[in-house]
DNA sequence: GAAACTACTTACCTCTTGGAAACTAATCGG
DNA sequence: CCGATTAGTTTCCAAGAGGTAAGTAGTTTC
């Protein structure tokens, strides 16, 4: 009789990994969680605010990060009619049901930075 | 006078920032997150077992993505010493403090596909 | 009229990610 | 000895992520 081997996860278990696959196909890349981050700290900010606050990213990737993010519903941009014309990015309400993922991130890297901090002195 | 358009967000928000880069380049790439999640669902693995449990890795990528994982004592590998070889893989203590990370991921996933799921109806 | 600021876009190039497939090496069953 | 199973490694390759730099276009300021 040939071993089986099979564990068969419960159908439960597949959806959480194809739903933790959804989540971060739409968080994938190197500067979303920076983004909204920034964003969710700051509020309401304009492209080059953004630019200056969000280290290292260049216009091109800020520019295509946020047509993604608005694609997916997770910021808004608005135009204002101003003098120079602004554009304003904020976190939409969908959007901030990110937070609880964004603040468990933020928490856990503080703790790696504590652990790696205490084992090296 | 020049307009000074300086936001100076606060050092306790760098310091967010940092985090949140620090967490994603540990648990960056396509992978970690998902044998992650099938290693706290399925307790101690085999090779071979999560080869056949996470969905189309290939053996390259599962061999790399865990030599990153354990490098970074978030995956224990224990070699077992039985009739042909068999290495066991599992989540460390450590390795579970990502479990709110995770579950969040896997919450708004859901959430996610419920949305798409009632706009497209 | 030149420079500067707004918000981008475009072109080009490089480096990394990740997939497919074949190969290694040890051991066991028949 | 052949084939299967264990746990990988190696090689080759394609696609995409992301960086640099320059260009576009409208408006305001000097």
């Amino acid at each position: 009789m040939r071993k089986q081997a099979k564990l068969n996860i419960t159908p439960v278990c597949k959806n959480r990994i194809t739903a933790i696959r959804d989540s971060m196909e739409i968080l994938s890349g190197k500067w979303k969680f920076h983004i909204l981050g920034t964003l969710m700290e700051g509020g309401s900010m304009r492209f080059m605010d953004l630019l200056r606050e969000v280290e290292g990213i260049a216009a091109k990737m800020l520019s295509k990060e946020l047509q993604d993010l608005e694609m997916n519903q997770l910021v808004s941009r608005t135009v204002l009619d101003t003098k120079p014309i602004t554009v304003e990015y904020e976190v939409t309400e969908y959007g901030k049901t990110l937070k609880p993922i964004i603040d468990e991130l933020a928490n856990w890297g503080v703790a790696y930075r504590n652990a790696v901090f205490r084992n090296q002195k």
